[in-house]
DNA sequence: AATTAAATTTCGCCT
DNA sequence: AGGCGAAGTTTAATT
């Protein structure tokens, strides 16, 4: 841990002449900033803007992108990517200060200027958190369907069915010995509800065929007290990690499979 | 005007406690809330995340619309779209700050836990001022293609050939007589440089073609003094406003021409 | 309400 | 470095 950091420091109600200085220096020690004020906005690149005059938000990061953000919207109303390079100046006469973004492929810049600054705000983040993104219950379906000895080994999918509410996902298939079986997906801890629901579906698919038909409950985990529930209803189940399921995705090799069903769809 | 407004208040380092009666009274007031701290992030709804600690800023709007950033990327590391109901609250023992953001349609949430909060800003922004999105030049000659008459009445194009740099596009055609004619489109107000360009090309195109050949330069307006060059270099001059390009280009019956026009390409 | 198309899309991955 | 496809895409427009 560094010493003596100083993770944030904030001013309000700064001149333009003191908000330009705290400015620069950031942009010096490549410091994320944060400014809160009335400004309006000029774009020029791929496309043209003009913003007019308001009070809004702007961060300027520490890899050289950009955000102006308003009171609403979740986008921001100007931009830039990473691999800008800031200036900052003041209109000494107008006591306008002025932040500039350019950038090169494309050549475009932005320019901010603010007549009034509420706030800004020096920050010196460290984040080392590593962000993860667990699998959607289409993909574990997807991942299912490309490689379904996932669910077991020697099943093969016949067909699925994709609900769209309440968000859970049923492939069809065959098992080793022949048998029919219904697969019933919970990206969550498989519930009672899913067990009960998987034993509908069973049951209706086994008044259609006259063969067995065997229900997989595939989850990442049971629920407290469900697996008595399924073991009485002769039902199975396999445990399946959601970010097991990505990554079987993320492998180009199935990339080409995943083309193939995205057609058959 | 509002009397006694206070478009920004600013606290730093506030303990979890006055952070979360601040929060609270913020949502309460439906202002913009902006935080920055030491977080860490659950999602869960169409995909699920998990965002280790780390220090962030949170954005919290009126429309209840939420951004984590981090201090890189232009891409928020986690959010909601408008529409989101907000919740504060704290774990006394640990003195975490716990906020939570839920939506339905898609149902969703968004918990953000607070160690630590060095930054809180309850922000009243006054934002009336009108976002203008211009054409580009590229969009200013596909709308001269799709609607010639924008040009001239009569005016029919046979080519067109998109200059890379400086940013200009040129348009050959014939007018109602049968004429040649060369364009040259400004999306600013065009300068004695781009009659000079226009007269260049005129000139090209006479010594190509055995037909009379004329100029007209489009752009939203001429530079002063222009005119008079122009006149004498017996070229035309037709205004044309950019915006007016963009609208003719997202009306809808102009669409289906525009597909054709990329497909010739 | 559902579907489609555009975006200053951005971003990652592959060639 | 350019091209292609996906995204927790979002957003606006159209059916």
């Amino acid at each position: 841990m560094t010493v003596n950091r100083e993770p944030v420091v904030a001013a309000e109600k700064q001149t333009v002449e003191s908000a330009a200085s705290l400015i620069r220096e950031a942009f010096q020690k490549r410091k994320t900033v944060l400014i809160v004020g009335n400004c309006w906005v000029e774009y020029r690149g791929r496309a043209s803007s003009k913003l007019e005059a308001g009070e809004r938000i702007l961060i300027l990061k520490e890899d050289g992108s950009l955000l102006v953000h308003r009171s609403v919207g979740y986008e921001p109303v100007n931009w830039q990517p990473p691999g800008c390079i800031f200036q900052v100046g003041t209109s000494g006469a107008a006591k306008i200060l002025q932040i500039r973004a350019v950038r090169r492929k494309p050549t475009e810049s932005i320019r901010i200027f603010f007549d009034s600054v509420f706030l800004i705000s020096v920050l010196d983040l460290v984040d080392t958190g590593v962000f993860e993104l667990y699998a959607t219950e289409e993909d574990m379906q997807k991942a299912i369907l490309l490689n379904p000895s996932l669910v077991e080994d020697g099943f093969k999918p016949i067909s699925y069915e994709k609900k769209v509410e309440p968000g859970f996902v049923d492939v069809y298939g065959v098992d080793k010995q022949g048998r029919f079986v219904v697969v019933e997906i919970k990206r969550k801890i498989a519930s009672q509800e899913a067990v009960l629901q998987l034993a509908r579906y069973v049951k209706a698919v086994r008044r259609l065929v006259n063969r067995e038909v065997r229900g997989i409950l595939v989850a990442p985990s049971l629920a407290k007290g469900v697996q008595r529930l399924l073991s009485s209803l002769g039902l199975d189940f396999k445990a399946l990690d959601p970010k097991k399921c990505a990554k079987v995705l993320s492998k180009p090799e199935t990339k080409r499979l995943q083309e193939y069903f995205e057609i058959k769809e």
